[in-house]
DNA sequence: GTGAAAGCGCTAACAA
DNA sequence: TTGTTAGCGCTTTCAC
């Protein structure tokens, strides 16, 4: 059996609750007696049994994390950044992948609800309702999300886009074509807005081409329309779209970005391992990891301050091959 | 303030402790009661809380999982799916990136070791004592790694990497070069080992070209050497080495495959997006994590059996298009 | 088949 | 400052 509290106080002749105090509270504890208690403890391997102390607390030093899919490499240095620091400030994480589920995911929240003190949940998917029903079953944070009254971490889409259109304007670039994620995203509502009132702004001819999966094989499929809007730059939802969709044109002969420009979105690790390398909208991760944690434990520290922090996380343009000047012969060449 | 077994009690007319069988050995309550309490406890929304009963049982009902760095495309798929099956037995699980520092795993697995039932331990660089000691905390299983007396989960990586140098034999190559792994790799070791056995049985001429770091750049370097080797293929230790291989190459005007054939392992989604997609050896993470699961909980189930199961995954061999027969130009134009 | 009672390991009043 | 007491929500003897 694990050493426990009663065998601490026992061998360093004192009660349990001294020794509960010189471990959560050592200012109200004797030095002398404190010194001791711990050195006993110490001495013992003794290591507080979390869940005797989260039946009386209410707390299980667990924070969730619910998201849509793993296997979207925008996620894993997401989590690792929010474990990191979770387990910094000594909390574990729960971690759920609903599997671009969104019908599932008010249920695991809920389910997950009571294994953790609070939920961090990115879910570009799920109804507003259904969010703010999830927020309610305990302390919240929306990750690249907006709902109202829900603490959240976003990425500032809306400078972001700007960034890529001034990079394309200044390119030379009049036309550009959108090849855009999921009709439900929330992500890609923003992003559309904000290009379309980039574009605006900016005197740039906006083409949407449509909706596709946030996958290699969405970006493939965008590549029709891609060339058929005479576009000749186009931005995808994210950045397998892109990689997808230059994939395509590199199959049809049409050479990036000699014959049309890609830009990507979110910089994962992959944007810089293709040829040519994807110019990008990074999103900083660790930042709005970093961001996430602390918000949900401020929330747990400082419950109901009123209303709803935000944070707001800047995205960065990323220029590298997949970009030029747009060539006088495309044109002519491709419609 | 959440439901409690005493609010459903209550609600039933029951006491307590037959709230609690009907839940955990229903055949031990008479059908009518039981029928009654289970309603009245849906209707409530009743949920255990895990934290008492674990007091008491001494199960927390979750599962540890160490691994070594997420961003490593291999593992997202893996974790999917120990995570779906975890859940499945209404377990949770508790994931630890160790970001590759070998040096904080032990710790890393003790301090796990007291919040969960049972760890899985994909720890390729762990010293052997380390591990062992790390698998006396507890129920434990480890992935892609052997050690005496501690169940596993292996891929079968000699019959892997027979597979691969007999597809490449029959290509027509007699000349494989391999661009290692770290060298503190078990599972390095393991392909290495393999290789050596299979090229001498195959009557291939085997020129081993070092040991890079398991990542792209490790790739791009490991390019000097694989064209000086004179090897008419290349065997990298990963797919993310196969394509950082391949993209110096294609910095260097070297043509894939027909001036090199290059393979990978791993058959992560990369794999086939590159162009020419990988031909790679495909370790199953699905089958592999469903294994590690089951183990666990088998391992929880029924503890102390004696001798510690293992689980053999086979591997399986994707050709796609880096690989092809030696061109007879080359040899020529490269040395 | 069911209930009463004890207790898992810990913390939070309350006394001393 | 410290100890005593009670109790968090649950399971598990042990009687009935």
């Amino acid at each position: 059996m694990a050493v426990t509290i009663t065998d601490v106080a026992r061998a360093a002749g004192v009660s349990a609750s001294t020794v509960s105090r010189a471990l959560s509270v050592p200012e109200k504890v004797d030095p002398t007696t404190r010194e001791r208690v711990l050195r006993v403890a110490e001495h013992l391997g003794y290591q507080p049994n979390r869940a005797a102390r989260g039946l009386i607390t209410g707390r299980t030093g667990n924070l969730g994390l619910l998201l849509p899919d793993l296997a979207n490499p925008f996620f894993p240095s997401l989590v690792k950044t929010i474990q990191h620091h979770a387990h910094r400030a000594d909390h574990q994480v729960l971690m759920m992948d609903t599997d671009e589920d969104p019908g599932a995911e008010l249920a695991l929240v809920k389910s997950l609800a009571k294994q953790v003190d609070g939920v961090i949940l990115c879910s570009p998917r799920m109804r507003p309702q259904d969010l703010r029903e999830a927020a309610s079953t305990g302390p919240t944070v929306l990750v690249n999300r907006k709902a109202r009254g829900v603490p959240a971490v976003l990425f500032d889409n809306g400078d972001g886009m700007r960034q890529i259109l001034a990079h394309l304007v200044e390119l030379g670039h009049r036309h550009v074509g959108f090849a855009g994620g999921p009709r439900s995203s929330w992500s890609n509502a923003e992003r559309l807005r904000g290009l379309r009132e980039g574009s605006a702004a900016l005197g740039v001819r906006l083409t949407e081409l449509g909706h596709f999966a946030p996958t290699f094989d969405g970006g493939r499929i965008a590549v029709e329309g891609a060339l058929l809007s005479g576009a000749t730059a186009v931005l995808a939802y994210n950045d397998l779209v892109a990689v997808g969709l230059c994939r395509a044109l590199a199959e049809r002969g049409v050479t990036v970005p000699d014959e049309l420009s890609v830009v990507g979105i979110d910089d994962i690790t992959l944007a810089g391992m293709v040829q040519p390398a994807l110019t990008t909208l990074a999103l900083p991760t660790e930042t709005a990891g970093r961001a996430a944690v602390d918000l949900i434990l401020q929330l747990l520290a400082d419950p109901g301050t009123g209303r709803a922090p935000q944070v707001d996380v800047p995205a960065r343009l990323l220029v590298r091959d997949s970009t030029a000047s747009p060539g006088p012969a495309r044109p002519g060449t491709r419609r």
